[in-house]
RNA sequence: GGUGCUAUCGUCUAGUGGCCUAGGACAACGGCCUCUCACGCCGUAAACCCCGGUUCGACUCCGGGUAGCACUACCA
């Protein structure tokens, strides 16, 4: 039989890190077996619905490379495949038929009580469930009579209709990741399947029903499922379907990163760090929330990042494709306890993806970011930049930082480089470097060759090198207090790459332009 | 409160009865490299929740505690 499995979010707000890595789990699996991967939404709840949601779903997964057979996905909105319509609010008639099969068949029962009946109730009596002990003292067609309840739904009474749950059984679920858990039936209450409010189901009995008609061989959804994982064994024993029942596998929930319980979305906030996909304005409430992309990562890193995070193989592997955990990846090498979102490591694995890319891709990437600063510079000469300081760096945007002093000239130096390596002497040597350096043929200005240093390695000396090191020795000057002076003229701080490769960039013009600048800027 | 799930370094984890003096990675710390800041490299510190049992031998199996989490809606 062929593998389907699906990813069934609810459109009430961007999609959660950890949906997401439910998603991948469940993309991962299908991949695997060959199999195909579903989007189905459920949108059962009229009330918590949030514009942009559903789009926003398929437009994160589409970034993450998580790619969808059937169902709504990036190139069919609306849906596509033979087992639709794929949003359960369009499923209403099919659900109606089910609903009537549970009437009719005793599985189910009509139910007038209303939301604050109910919760009067609950106050009134503690640890209050509607369930076999209970249910013959509500408002309800088992108590009621036949008639009656015809009547008040014939006035258009609100109603919903519950699942009638017989008491005393053990309910088995076999769980791919857990194994058997057993669970008995009186703790399970009498669940709402349908509400005439809203004329929808609610996600326990659309989850059954779907699940069975879209032939979903494997459920793979979040640990806090399992609890109702006997409730929808019951529903597919009372269905009929006890045959064709999908197997089940709970994942392990994400932690906070510090203390405990589920991450959360006030976290990402707390903490500084998103914990969505993508940027998401929420037009319901107004807030807006920060999203992977927009924080400069690649969607390869996140991936791999979230893979890790609940699966593990065997062995010291940390960096995977797509492809290789498609091949890799299974059920029963996922853990069984919560995992801590560990953001530090997501960040490191940001950094390995960037050092994996050209410098050109990259240029292309700060380009962007260039702009925003008002420079515009050959991409030649920005990747170059990029080659000779991407190794410092997380993130794209943070090339800025690092790159900055190769765009435009310093007229700031940084106090702390200047206390410690802007000597008394510093001046007189920087006029002196001046001269000796427009003794330099503009030819000679950037040349290097490769030589070997005292141990033996190999390495590439610049023609600077051979001009500057001789003067340096020959005033008995020291090394680090000429170039430090020299190099703080030139980025207005004691950082940066090695200074040959900075005044290479430069060029001898600009690298004396801004010696004599900075000879003018600085006062201590 | 009830029910269920879970339990190895601070974090993600490897470990499926002897390969464990418990391995790797992130973070931390120290050193090396060096004109600077980084990167990199090398190294240090750091864990089997507790108590019983099974066994010649338990991180690994079993039982009991404890702790954490999830669920307990006309939300998913």
């Amino acid at each position: 039989m062929k593998v389907r499995v699906r990813f069934a979010p609810s459109p009430t707000g961007a999609l959660h890190i950890g949906g997401v890595r439910t998603a991948l789990y469940n993309y991962l699996f299908a991949r695997q077996h060959g199999g195909d991967m579903l989007l189905r939404i459920e949108d059962t709840d009229s009330t918590r619905f949030v514009p942009g949601a559903e789009k926003y779903i398929i437009e994160a997964l589409d970034w993450l490379g998580i790619g969808i057979d059937e169902g709504i996905c990036i190139d069919a909105p609306n849906g596509k495949g033979d087992h639709g319509p794929y949003r359960q609010s369009e499923r209403r008639d099919i659900y109606h038929q089910y609903v009537k099969q549970l009437l009719d068949s005793g599985h189910a029962y009509y139910a007038f009580d209303t939301p604050e009946e109910l919760e009067a109730k609950r106050k009134e009596v503690p640890n209050f469930q509607y369930d076999a002990r209970t249910r013959m003292s509500m408002t309800n067609s088992l108590t009621l009579g036949e008639d009656e309840t015809q009547r008040r739904i014939a006035d258009g009474e609100k109603y919903v209709v519950r699942f009638m749950v017989e008491p005393d059984e053990d309910v088995t679920v076999h769980d791919l990741i857990r194994g058997d858990v057993v669970i008995n039936s009186n703790i399970l209450d009498d669940k709402v399947l349908y509400k005439s409010a809203d004329d929808l189901p609610t996600y326990h009995l659309a989850n059954i029903v779907d699940d069975h008609l879209m032939e979903i061989t494997h459920v793979i959804r979040g640990e806090e499922w399992l609890p109702s994982a006997p409730l929808h064994v019951l529903l597919y024993r009372a269905f009929g379907w006890a045959d064709t029942m999908p197997q089940f596998a709970h994942l392990p929930l994400l932690l906070k990163p510090d203390g405990n319980g589920k991450l959360s979305k006030r976290d990402g906030d707390r903490l500084g760090f998103p914990v969505f996909p993508l940027e998401f304005h929420n037009d319901k409430d107004g807030t807006v929330s920060s999203g992977y992309r927009e924080s400069g990562y690649f969607p390869e890193a996140v991936i791999n990042f979230l893979a890790l995070l609940g699966w593990h193989n065997t062995g010291d592997q940390e960096m995977y494709s797509m492809d290789e955990l498609i091949q890799q990846f299974s059920l029963d090498r996922v853990s069984k306890s919560g995992a801590k979102f560990d953001y530090e490591k997501g960040k490191w694995f940001n950094h390995q993806y960037l050092q994996l890319k050209s410098d050109e891709q990259l240029a292309d990437l700060f380009a962007p970011v260039l702009a925003q600063h008002g420079v515009h510079a050959d991409k030649e000469v920005v990747a170059k930049v990029i080659g000779l300081t991407k190794d410092r760096v997380n993130f794209v945007p943070e090339l800025w930082e690092q790159t900055n002093f190769f765009f435009v000239a310093p007229t700031v130096f940084d106090e702390k480089s200047l206390a410690k390596r802007w000597k008394d002497d510093s001046p007189r040597h920087m006029q002196e470097l001046i001269a000796v350096l427009e003794g330099v043929n503009e030819a000679d200005w950037s040349a290097s060759y490769p030589t070997t240093d005292d141990k033996g390695n190999h390495i590439t000396r610049w023609h600077l090198d051979d001009v500057v090191m001789p003067w340096i020795a020959e005033h008995e000057y020291g090394v680090g207090i000429v170039m430090n002076a020299f190099r703080i003229c030139l980025v207005g701080a004691a950082r940066g790459p090695h200074i040959w490769a900075i005044t290479d960039i430069l060029g001898k013009e600009e690298t004396l332009r801004r010696v004599r600048a900075a000879l003018g800027l600085i006062v201590k």
